[in-house]
DNA sequence: AAAGAGACCAACCGCTCCTTT
DNA sequence: GAAAGGAGCGGTTGGTCTCTT
């Protein structure tokens, strides 16, 4: 298929899209008769209406003789793992290592199987920041709290005895979720009175409970817990 | 059972490097 | 030495299949 675009000159159409059975058989034919290489012959010689490098990559990829088909061993993708901490993103070189899979395999591979657990990560590191910075400003918020108290010469005021009315509204949801005991208050003349030890201990915890728990529900409690705690506070002063 | 999301894979694209003239 | 064409490589896209809700 060719176009005129001028003066007789032509541009070349290839066809693009999926291979057919019958163009497979062509190219190995061909491939078979003269060997690798001059691809860009191949379209004149094979009669196959592709471009030299589309011809390539189909016979690279899926033609050649000796390829491997179906899921990567779990021994190939150690060797994958560790070639790509040597040489990154050179999935030939790669491929070189591991005897009837491509590159692009390698590639598609690594691409599923492990950028998606680099995104996961990145994904909790910026959970865990956001949990850092509503725990500033929980302790910001306390600390204006206290400042206001201060200045208003309230009646005489115990935070612990605040929490624990706020504990004893929530109490329902804190002994559902199997974590009461961890709503002790620490030194009560700390920065820390006002909070939960489960707060001060948020980092570790998120450690412990992963991305999995967090969107499955643990993180939602901490965010009703909170509201219901800082209602409370409001609501005493 | 249907719709949506995610996984997987084949193929294309653009770029760089190498070889030939 | 320079230009042109070919080959190879890595990144990206789009279609299909499978799983989950």
């Amino acid at each position: 298929m060719a176009t005129m675009i001028g003066w007789g000159m032509q541009e070349q159409r290839w066809r693009k899209g999926p291979w057919t059975p019958e163009e497979d058989k062509l190219l190995s034919e061909y491939v078979s008769l003269h060997g690798e290489g001059r691809w860009s012959s191949v379209a004149r010689s094979a009669g196959l209406n592709r471009s030299g490098k589309s011809c390539r990559l189909r016979w690279v990829n899926y033609l050649r003789p000796g390829l491997k088909r179906g899921q990567l061993t779990p021994q190939e993708e150690g060797i994958i793992i560790e070639l790509h901490a040597i040489w990154g993103n050179k999935w030939s070189t790669i491929a070189r290592y591991l005897p009837g899979r491509t590159d692009n395999e390698i590639k598609n591979y690594w691409r599923t199987h492990f950028k998606k657990k680099e995104k996961s990560s990145q994904k909790q590191e910026k959970r865990k920041q956001q949990i850092l910075k509503q725990k500033q400003q929980q302790q910001q918020l306390q600390l204006q709290l206290q400042q206001q108290q201060q200045v208003q010469q309230p009646q005489e005021h115990d935070i612990k005895t605040v929490f624990s009315q706020a504990e004893t509204s929530t109490e329902e949801m804190s002994e559902t979720h199997g974590i009461r005991q961890q709503m002790i208050l620490k030194n009560p003349n700390s920065e820390d009175q006002c909070m939960p030890k489960m707060y001060q201990d948020f980092a570790s915890w998120f450690d412990t409970v992963g991305d999995d728990g967090l969107s499955s529900g643990l993180w939602n409690f901490a965010d009703d817990y909170t509201v219901a705690w800082m209602r409370q506070v409001c609501a005493t002063n």
